[in-house]
RNA sequence: GGGCUUGUAGCUCAGGUGGUUAGAGCGCUACACUGAUAAUGUAGAGGUCCGUGGUUCGAGUCCACGCAGGCCCA
């Protein structure tokens, strides 16, 4: 047996099984790097995946997208080298450890060592290697598992810290602020994950001030002035639920789009006339609809009744710029303020809404996130004091212990909360934030104060409010390097673009500098070492210069000992580097800076990290940088993208990748998100095994595209398996099964040439370069989901289900002809070439056809050096379209074979004609010669196909032909625009006179309303659906007819293949191999049957390998064939021998 | 709240630069075919192309505003 023949269904999870053991047993991966030694290379980045938890399904889709490029790559001979990774730090992996041990961060260095937690951390986080191993394997991915970078490994640390001095020697690394969650009674910092605990949001009640911030009069504000007859000021109006928070403001931000009003009105409680600015959709909010426009000369100081009337409206831009006056001001007895003329103005924020307020937010740059951003953006100042144990360092007006510092005037070291838990139940006790509402009314500076109730966040441990507090932070200066990672980034190809462009390209330009500081335990530390005045420093870039430094301070006795001596092995983690010091250049002993740094610069830096680079392995990196390709999940765009990019920029002013594909997510059938708890999680493990690798990643890649969420369903993955790998798998076994049989091997020698083959093999020969051009374009242009589509419809579609279901009666019978060896060197080439093409996608499957379709060449190959010397077809060349075999007019003529057939078939449907009774002639009206020519070609497939005897072209001779026209709207629509209707109308009254006039003149003069107007032939469309007097079909231009006159010679071949039908059967029931020869006898006694046979004999017997075919009166034992009106005993005996 | 993204048949998806009758596969129904047979063909049923406005002679396609789902960030 040349070829391997299976028993159906074929097990693709054991195929998957089978191929995985060899290509380990024969180091098919390695070849696939090895072979191409010496070869341009493919440069892919494995963004690494923390082993901290079992893989899911949607792992295998962004590793199935990372594996079809790097081994298509490989089939186009380049060398694509797959170093494996982990991530390894990071808060998930603390939070694992945390909560099987039962602890929380309070108790690390109390009920458990930061040394035992990070080792905890350490056996944690690779727990489930073993488990990402495998699939890795099960599911095809190649990638190195044998020298992984691992981010928490001394190398990986020690460069990391080595590109941080890079950072820091340049500049770009420095120490600021951040407002973050804080706790001044726990005096600590919240995480964002300590504030999503439950019941850390409670409601309460604050007093709120809508505050009135007074404009300065001048060109920018005019316009808030108008009419001003008389004494009234103008003021803006801000409202605040931390009014402890307004001697602290410096800004007043609005939306830039949002409408605004000037109100004229009066002060609620001094009764002073003012002018107002508020949002115009929230003046409701705090004006009646009884005082509007009711006179303001009546109005009486202690009116309830506050009158009103709008005397300008604005869009929040028109206000942008305008200055106001400090709240709370030197006068006031507050301290003084540096930058004045940057501060107290009015910009424009993105987070300003008119939900609430009124549609103007008070800023107050160091007590929240929003206003810190949009006050840094504005370079607006902050109002900050001298601290008192360091007077070069400037500190917020609140302290860390949450009161007001003593400079505060009157409220000088109050409480912004009640954080000490000091007595307020008195009657007489006020609240700082009451007493500065009652110092601003008497100010005149209060519009309204109210008690408000909402909620608040609150520390989990303390149950007091939050505070939003600067605390410092490392940050390193992307902003410094904006432009530059926005021009990099436009030169960077995005699958999809928009991912590029929006996503990514928005966030560059809203960018903030990267804070790099992270409070926690189990990373990679800041090596920034600093002396307890902050005023000297030191970066370390590696192992041997804090080593150095160590035995510095060892000298300058800062140190006992250096627990790190040459040769000694060393972990750069806290808590040992915590318990280095070091010592300045003045003698001052310098101490770490606590923070550790985050992770994702552990994963931005493994194009450099991953080598040690830049302590060693120079070559290495350079010929390793920038990627060509890299691939995750869209959730990684601000994540590692961003990351790798800026590293990118910083270190090397270059991008870090050239192509990027960012998938999407893996959702449930119905589209939910998948989880553990939901228990709608689909096991990749069992998928696997059950579809095989194959299928389930042939379904992930061909169903959507990869950066639309997936609706994974298991039922798409066994349509895959059965429209796609059944077919193909049947194609094959059909090939094998008539191979076999005739003892054929293909050779890549002495082949059929091209110019002898049939019209139906040099088709499918040009539809299969046709398709390896289209699946090159597609991979070329990162479209996975495109190729695998064009590979499915061409082996549905045209291999299986016209190619091979049209030549399967070449195969069946006779010696091996030149004819049938081209029939089965046209579908081998077509298999072999498929199993290329489908390689990357389906690797374990298009490995077993390529081995079953070639290994008995392959001792020829290897001897004579050929395209199909390789033992794996992941170690081919991929084949090069043979574009002079492309023939479009061969196409397009068999698709109108394919077309005709389909209406031909209908008809007979519609007449009740089964395809067995043969018939005489179809009709098919023709309106060029073109046509005619390209259909009298593919004449004996469709007459084979459709059982006529043959196709009769009626053209315009005949006579019989009914024109039609419609208009072609595109070419009308662009010349007549808006008489189209008209133009259309009248073309579809055209007489046929006028048709005919058209077609013999090339062009018809007609009348639209009364106005002359010329058509040419191009502006309408000529058919012929109709024949008087046949039953037509119509699809698009095409119009078949069907004569379904029968004679008798038809019905009598219609009853020998009736005949032939039903004896094939009997055989195949009676367990008969296709070679066997047999003697059928028939009852006799029925006329029709007998003449049928009398006509047909020839045919019968040859078709049915009988040797001998009569008629007998008696028949007995046998059995009974029925068909049409005939009921008849029939005997069959095997003859062989 | 912001950015991005998706919305077309029961399900999964196609539908360059606008062109009048919106397609495929699966599923369903019926009929046929049957040396590939757990395959195949034909036909039928099934659509407010998420909604509302707008641009246009003409909108699934372009614009605006919404609605619903998703991701990221606040």
């Amino acid at each position: 047996m040349n070829y391997p023949e299976y028993k159906q269904p074929l097990n693709y999870g054991q195929v998957g099984t089978d191929i995985l053991a060899w290509w380990k047993q024969n180091g098919i991966f390695e070849k696939s790097v090895s072979s191409r030694e010496g070869q341009p290379t493919f440069v892919f980045y494995e963004g690494p995946p923390s082993a901290n938890g079992a893989p899911g399904i949607h792992h295998v889709m962004a590793r199935t997208v990372k594996d079809i490029f790097c081994r298509y790559q490989t089939l186009l001979g380049k060398q694509v080298n797959r170093k494996g990774g982990w991530d390894t730090h990071g808060l998930p992996i603390e939070l694992q450890v945390e909560k099987e041990l039962g602890i929380t961060k309070e108790d690390i260095g109390k009920k458990i060592s930061i040394e035992d937690y990070n080792q905890r951390c350490r056996e944690t986080v690779m727990r489930f290697k073993a488990q990402w191993d495998d699939l890795t394997e099960k599911m095809g991915y190649w990638v190195d598992l044998d020298d992984p970078y691992i981010t928490f490994e001394p190398e990986y640390i020690e460069s990391c810290w080595a590109l941080l001095k890079k950072l820091y020697d340049k500049g770009l690394l420095y120490k600021g602020y951040t407002i973050q969650p804080y706790s001044p009674a726990a005096g600590t910092g919240l995480s964002s994950h300590e504030l999503n605990q439950p019941g850390t949001y409670r409601d309460v009640k604050d007093t709120t001030i809508v505050a009135q911030f007074k404009v300065k009069r001048d060109d920018k504000s005019e316009k808030l002035f108008v009419g001003a007859d008389d004494a009234a000021e103008t003021f803006i109006l801000a409202w605040t639920t931390t009014p402890w928070t307004l001697p602290g403001n410096t800004g007043l931000a609005v939306g830039k789009n949002i409408p605004y009003v000037l109100v004229r009105t009066f002060n609620p409680y001094t009764f002073a006339p003012i002018r107002v600015v508020l949002a115009e959709a929230l003046v409701g909010r705090y004006f009646s609809e009884k005082g509007k426009d009711a006179s303001l000369e009546e109005f009486k100081a202690g009116d309830k009744v506050l009158p009103w009337r709008i005397e300008g409206s604005f869009k929040g831009a028109d206000l942008v710029g305008i200055h106001y006056e400090r709240l709370f001001g030197t006068n006031k007895g507050f301290p003084s303020f540096e930058g004045d003329e940057r501060a107290f103005r009015v910009v424009a924020g993105d987070f300003v809404t008119t939900e609430d307020g009124t549609g103007i937010v008070h800023i107050s740059p160091t007590f929240g996130a929003d206003d810190f951003k949009v006050a840094q953006l504005n370079d607006i100042p902050a109002l900050l004091v001298p601290d008192k144990d360091d007077p070069n360092k400037k500190v917020p007006i609140v302290d860390r212990t949450g009161r007001y510092v003593v400079e505060m005037g009157e409220f000088g070291g109050r409480w912004v909360k009640n954080y000490d838990g000091h007595d307020d139940s008195g009657t007489d006790y006020k609240t700082l934030d009451e007493s500065i509402a009652i110092r601003m009314k008497g100010d005149g500076t209060a519009f309204k104060v109210e008690k408000y109730e909402h909620t608040y966040p609150h520390c989990w441990r303390t149950d007091k409010p939050v505070l939003y507090y600067p605390l410092d932070s490392w940050f390193i200066k992307t902003t410094a390097v904006k432009d530059r990672l926005i021009e990099l980034n436009k030169t960077i190809n995005w699958q999809p673009a928009s991912t590029g462009t929006g996503r990514f390209g928005n966030w560059l330009e809203n960018l903030v500098d990267w804070n790099l500081s992270r409070s926690r335990y189990w990373g990679t530390p800041l090596p920034i070492w600093r002396t307890q005045d902050g005023t000297e420093e030191i970066c370390i870039g590696s192992i041997a210069e804090l080593r150095q430094e160590i035995d510095k301070a060892v000298a300058a006795e800062v140190m006992t000992h250096n627990p790190i001596p040459e040769g000694a092995t060393v972990d750069l983690h806290r808590p040992y580097v915590d318990d280095i010091f070091l010592v300045s250049p003045s003698g001052q002993p310098m101490y770490r800076e606590p923070d550790l740094i985050d992770v994702w610069f552990d994963s931005g830096a493994m194009p450099y990290a991953q080598w040690h680079y830049p302590l060693e392995n120079k070559e290495t990196f350079e010929k390793n940088f920038p990627a060509d390709f890299i691939a995750e999940g869209v959730d990684q765009t601000r994540g590692w993208f961003f990351t790798l990019h800026a590293l990118g920029v910083m270190l090397e002013d270059s991008v870090a990748f050239k192509n990027v594909m960012a998938n999407g997510l893996v959702l449930d059938k119905n589209g939910n998100k998948m989880s553990k708890r939901l228990g709608n999680a689909v096991d990749p493990f069992a998928t696997i095994q059950q579809f095989g690798p194959d299928a389930t990643r042939w379904y992930m890649i061909a169903n959507a595209q990869p950066w639309d969420n997936l609706k994974f369903d298991l039922a798409g993955i066994t349509e895959v398996q059965r429209r796609f790998f059944g077919t193909l798998f049947n194609t094959y076994s059909f090939y094998a099964l008539y191979a076999n049989l005739d003892g054929f091997q293909a050779r890549e020698f002495d082949r059929v040439p091209h110019a002898e083959l049939t019209e139906l093999d040099r088709w499918i020969l040009s539809k299969l370069q046709s398709l390896i051009l289209e699946v090159r374009g597609y991979y070329d242009s990162y479209d996975p989901t495109k190729a695998a589509r064009a590979i499915q419809d061409f082996v549905t579609d045209q291999l299986s289900n016209w190619h091979v279901r049209l030549s399967r009666r070449r195969f069946w019978k006779g010696e091996l002809t030149a004819d049938k060896k081209a029939a089965y060197e046209t579908l081998q080439e077509c298999l072999v070439v498929v199993s290329q093409l489908m390689a990357p996608i389906a690797p374990f499957f298009a490995e077993w056809l390529y081995q079953n379709m070639t290994n008995g060449m392959r001792e020829e190959a290897v001897a004579k050096n050929t395209p199909l010397a390789p033992e794996s077809v992941h170690l081919t060349l991929l084949v090069q379209a043979n574009e002079t075999r492309i023939d479009k007019a061969l196409e397009e003529r068999m698709e109108l074979a394919q077309r005709i057939s389909s209406l031909t078939h209908s008809l007979r449907k519609k007449s009740v004609l089964k395809v067995r009774q043969p018939l005489q002639r179809i009709l098919v009206p023709v309106l060029n010669d073109t046509t005619r020519e390209q259909v009298a070609k593919v004449e004996d497939l469709i007459c084979a196909e459709v059982n006529v005897k043959h196709v009769e072209f009626l053209d315009d001779t005949s006579g019989v032909l009914v024109k039609s026209v419609k208009p072609n709207f595109k070419r009308l629509g662009q010349q007549y625009g808006a008489r189209l209707k008209a133009v259309g109308a009248r073309i579809q009254q055209m007489t046929p006179e006028e048709i005919s006039t058209l077609e013999k003149t090339g062009q018809l003069a007609v009348e639209v309303d009364g106005q002359p107007i010329t058509l040419a032939p191009d502006d309408v469309e000529i058919r012929t659906d109709d024949l008087p007097g046949w039953l037509v079909a119509t699809d698009g231009p095409l119009t078949v007819a069907l004569d379904v006159t029968l004679t008798d010679e038809l019905r009598h071949e219609g009853v020998a293949r009736e005949l032939v039908n039903r004896l094939q059967n009997l055989r195949k029931d009676s367990g008969l191999e296709v070679q066997d020869k047999i003697r059928v006898t028939l009852a006799s006694g029925q006329a029709g049957l007998e003449a049928a046979v009398q006509s047909f004999g020839d045919y019968i017997r040859g078709e049915i390998q009988a040797v001998a075919l009569d008629f007998a009166a008696d028949v007995n034992g046998g059995s009974v064939l029925e068909f049409d009106e005939y009921k008849v005993p029939v005997q069959l005996e095997v003859a062989n021998g």
